[in-house]
RNA sequence: GGAGGAUUAGCUCAGCGGGAGAGCGCUUGCCUUACAAGCAAGAUGUCACAAGUUCAAUCCUUGUAUCCUCCA
């Protein structure tokens, strides 16, 4: 064979973009069809409002590690990808844009905006998806999806209908979030609660008959036009009397009477309460049980409107607040002002301060779905991954609340919902109606509402296969396997797609639920915009690689804890994936002139077994780790194997045969070289994909490419634990000998001499023997000797002892005898504290007789060894001193 | 108020009831014919605190403290 040449630095660029494309052209990402079971993972779909960040590489990074280890399997793999058109999201850059151009969306026109946040939505998608591209993802591009495309907007509609046929949708005018700024209504969820310090307002409201006056306590006195009553809890003793009278709202000529509630708690402020059932959700679920009217006060733009007195209409609500109290104070109405801090909501999307708004909305009754998707959880069709999540989402699926999905937007998907402008008949419908069933007008409006984003992402595991259509995706690939997402999206989007699988399709959308971490910066924050403490993945792709990104993430991802990073981070799998090329170069280079040949098992010798050994333990370490989504284990099991393991021993080993052997030794040795590292490349694939594939096809023994090449499994019969034990003690001898050499600076190029004295019937003995060459290469010795009997002569020679052996370093002049003799009796006071720990344990009844027979004989034989340590130590001091 | 997480080396964190680990950083020696992005050898721990269970606890239970999330 001709050797192979690698460039002399690892350069990712050199390759990356190159094999993604490659990968793409031969169509390697698409599901090949095989016996084996299939295997499916969607892709929560990035919203098309900007770029990806650091937890989105998080996220996709785990996906393709999942679908790439699968697709080896030989199973039938897809991993669907796709954006979401990210309802307000969207609708708000868009917005932003226009008023910078000193546009509002009403300027333009509904069709005019919608056509532009189109525009937006490609210019965004093609970022994404270039960005997914230089990731390295191998997910399907010709399956992939968006929320608003042709499809799934049939899927959409299909959902709203069926759920308003079975009496789940419903209509109606309720307190809801509202977002002033957004200009549209929120789900319960889409509400971050802050807690801000605000005050506490102590106001008179006298009584009709000018009788006296009571005092409540508000956070918002602007509210006080919508009030329709005072409350005090029954129980209330102090106000038992006053139950029934009537008070006159102050700056109004309203009355409004005294009654009890049980909601109302005694102990906060004078416990008389302001019922404003229009502007707080207590007050509405109380005014509902009384029966009181609601009295809304605010127009859509947050502005009072109608409902107050002439001067503070027009006003935004928090403005108002300051007239307000002022006019109070001037009528004697106010009693005192206190700080309070209290919670107060904002939007999840531009963080304005929600109102509690009265409007006609429509809802989804979550109830029957809840328990649908409860029942799920509690069959086991799904896991949540770790297990703890399982408690968040119980929680919530117990004290769910009906979804609001009506959003006053623009960019969405349109209600399915037509009135008919002559006789007033709703029409829920699956296509676009022409007429009127009851009165064939073709005078029909469509609800001018939008849907709520998570509506259509709720739908994305088999809405994206197909669904309502029996495609054959959709009975391929349905149910998906496992979902990877953050946790931030449990409520919004995991939970809800459990609820709609199962009431659309009757099962589970996804077996396994693996929850990962947020992405921190090293200080711990959450990355963001506004503190730009952001990574952006490609800067970091273009200075270590998109393996070495895929690779440290990995790495730190345990168990679904927050990751914190920075730039510098990613130097770890840089160093890695650098690491990786340069064995392979020299690796390659060793080639030159030589025959691959068929390795037979009685050709190898105890360190080619061991290697294989190695390998083998690392497969089934990786198998296990995967089964259990816990990526770090694999990552880590990884970079110990192919570092330590195979560079650090191995290669190490075989440079002696490499450089002094028989033609047929070459042969032999480069024949397994070549095999371990064509290996490796294949266990390694998942997780660095690039290098491996850019390696494999220069290996001379590679099948086509990795991407698609079988996976290696445990294997029975390459598990040697002879082998293992015996490199072992080769290891330690050669590190005992290192750390002697290195205490007394002994500098390399001077070759030592080494006595080993192991005993006879040991069965490293034999094995030590035929490779005391390669002891002599690890050990820098210029000879090494194997004493079974204890015949040789070690006087001058400093010791160190062993598992089972002693090693006798002859050192002469380069040695400080006092100094070797104190570290030799703090290993004796070490030595006998572990000891006395041993000996404690077996001598205790409860020990012997309760713990398992393997843990006394292990702590036998480690009390042994102490005891031989010990006695080791004392003969070497003794050695010592006569030099 | 409820739920969950965290507390292990200087930093970031793994850890599976039975002799405390990794990466980075630090110290020392090496440009050993793949890699100085490397090799070799080292130093650094009341495993937050207190009780309990157990023959045996960093690990299980309970409580306490500090920090962080989520929910109401």
């Amino acid at each position: 064979m001709k050797a192979v040449e690698l460039a002399r630095n690892y350069d990712p660029k050199d390759f990356e973009e190159r094999i993604y494309d490659e990968w793409k052209k031969k169509k390697e990402f698409a599901p090949v069809d095989s016996e084996k079971e299939h295997f499916s993972v969607v892709m929560p779909p990035p919203n098309v409002t900007g770029i990806l960040h650091m937890g989105h590489a998080l996220n996709n990074s785990l996906q393709d590690i999942i679908v790439r280890y699968y697709r080896m399997q030989g199973r039938p793999t897809l991993w669907i990808p796709g954006t979401d058109h990210a309802g307000i999201a969207t609708q708000n850059v868009v917005e932003r844009q226009l008023q910078k151009e000193g546009l509002r969306r009403q300027d333009l026109g509904r069709e005019k905006f919608v056509e532009r946040t189109w525009q937006v939505k490609e210019k965004h998608h093609d970022i994404i998806k270039k960005q997914l591209e230089k990731m390295g993802c191998s997910c399907d591009w010709d399956r992939e999806r968006f929320t608003m495309d042709e499809g799934l907007s049939r899927a959409v509609r299909e959902a709203f209908v069926t759920l308003y046929e079975r009496g789940l949708i419903y209509k109606g005018k309720y307190l809801v979030n509202y977002c002033p700024k957004c200009g549209t209504a929120l789900a319960d969820d889409e509400v971050e609660y802050e807690n801000i310090p605000g005050k506490l307002y102590d106001v008179r409201y006298p009584y009709a008959d000018g009788s006296g006056y009571i005092t409540v306590a508000t956070t918002r006195p602007e509210t006080m036009f919508g009030d329709v009553a005072v409350a005090v809890n029954p129980e209330d003793e102090r106000y038992t009397s006053v139950v029934g009278k009537e008070l006159l709202l102050p700056l109004t000529d309203r009355k409004i009477p005294i009654i009890t509630d049980s909601f109302v708690d005694k102990e906060f402020g004078t416990g008389m309460v302001k019922i404003t059932p229009a502007h707080d959700p207590n007050d509405w679920e109380c005014g509902r049980r009384h029966n009181l009217e609601a009295i809304n006060l605010l127009n859509p733009d947050g502005t009072l409107n109608g409902n107050v007195p002439e001067k503070y209409r027009g006003i935004m609500a928090e403005e108002a607040r300051k007239l307000v109290v002022e006019d109070l104070e001037k009528g004697g109405y106010l009693v005192k002002t206190t700080d309070h801090a209290h919670d107060v909501g904002h939007c999840y999307r531009c963080h304005t301060t929600v109102e509690p708004y009265l409007s006609e909305q429509w809802f989804v009754s979550m109830k029957t779905l809840a328990d649908k998707a409860l029942d799920a959880w509690r069959k086991g069709d799904i896991v949540f991954y770790p297990r703890r999540w399982e408690n968040t989402y119980v929680h919530w699926m117990e004290t769910i609340r009906d979804w609001c999905i009506s959003r006053q937007l623009w960019w969405g998907h349109r209600i399915p919902v037509w009135y008919c402008q002559d006789c007033g008949k709703m029409i829920v419908s699956r296509d676009d109606p022409s007429e009127c069933p009851e009165c064939h007008s073709h005078s029909l409006k469509q609800d001018e509402d939008v849907l709520d984003t998570w509506f259509s992402s709720w739908l994305w595991p088999f809405s994206t296969l197909g669904w309502p259509e029996k495609t054959s995706d959709m009975s391929s690939f349905f149910p998906t396997n496992t979902l990877v997402s953050a946790y931030d999206i449990i409520f919004f989007w995991i939970s809800r797609m459990i609820m709609a699988s199962e009431e659309f399709i009757g099962q589970a959308p996804f077996k396994d639920i693996v929850i990962t971490g947020l992405v921190r910066d090293i200080q711990g924050r959450k990355m963001s915009k506004s503190l730009g403490n952001g990574i952006d993945p490609i800067e970091v792709i273009d200075k270590y690689g998109a393996d070495a990104m895929k690779f440290t993430l990995c790495y730190l991802a345990a168990q679904g804890q927050d990751v914190m990073i920075d730039m510098d981070s990613f130097r770890l799998g840089s160093r890695f994936a650098n690491k990786i090329w340069n064995a392979t170069r020299y690796l390659l280079m060793n080639i030159e002139g030589r025959n691959l040949v068929e390795i037979s098992r009685d050709k190898l010798n105890t360190m080619d077994r061991w290697i294989y050994s190695r390998f083998n333990a690392a497969a089934a370490e990786i198998a296990s780790a995967m089964e259990n989504y816990r990526f770090n284990e694999a990552a880590q099991t990884i970079y110990s194997f192919f570092w330590n393991d195979f560079c650090d021993w191995y290669i190490e080993a075989s440079k002696g045969k490499l450089l002094h052997g028989s033609d047929e030794e070459k042969d032999v040795q480069v024949s397994i070289l070549m095999d371990i590292l064509e290996k490796s490349m294949r266990l390694m694939h998942p997780f660095l994909s690039f290098i491996t594939e850019e390696i494999y096809q220069k290996l001379p023994n590679h099948k086509g490419d990795v991407i698609v090449a079988e996976y290696p499994h445990f294997d029975s019969s390459l598990e040697d634990k002879d082998a293992d034990a015996l490199v072992s003690v080769l290891q330690e001898a050669a590190r005992l000998v290192r750390a002697a050499r290195s205490n007394l600076q002994i500098a390399p190029e001077k070759k030592l001499r080494v006595v080993v004295r192991i005993a006879k019937d040991n069965p490293a003995a034999a094995f030590m023997k035929e490779e005391a060459g390669l002891l002599a290469t690890f050990m820098s010795a210029s000879s090494v000797s194997i004493d079974t009997d204890g015949t040789e002569d070690v006087k001058g020679a400093l010791p160190a002892t062993g598992l089972g052996f002693e090693a006798f370093v002859f050192v002469r002049e380069a040695i400080d005898v006092d100094a070797e003799i104190r570290r030799l009796q703090t290993e004796i006071e070490k030595n006998e504290k572990l000891l006395e720990g041993s000996v404690k344990k077996l001598s205790n009844e409860n020990f012997i007789t309760h713990a398992k027979p393997e843990a006394v004989e292990k702590e036998k034989s480690k009390k042994a060894e102490f005891e031989d340590k010990i006695a080791k130590s004392r003969e070497h001091i003794e050695l010592l001193k006569s030099f």
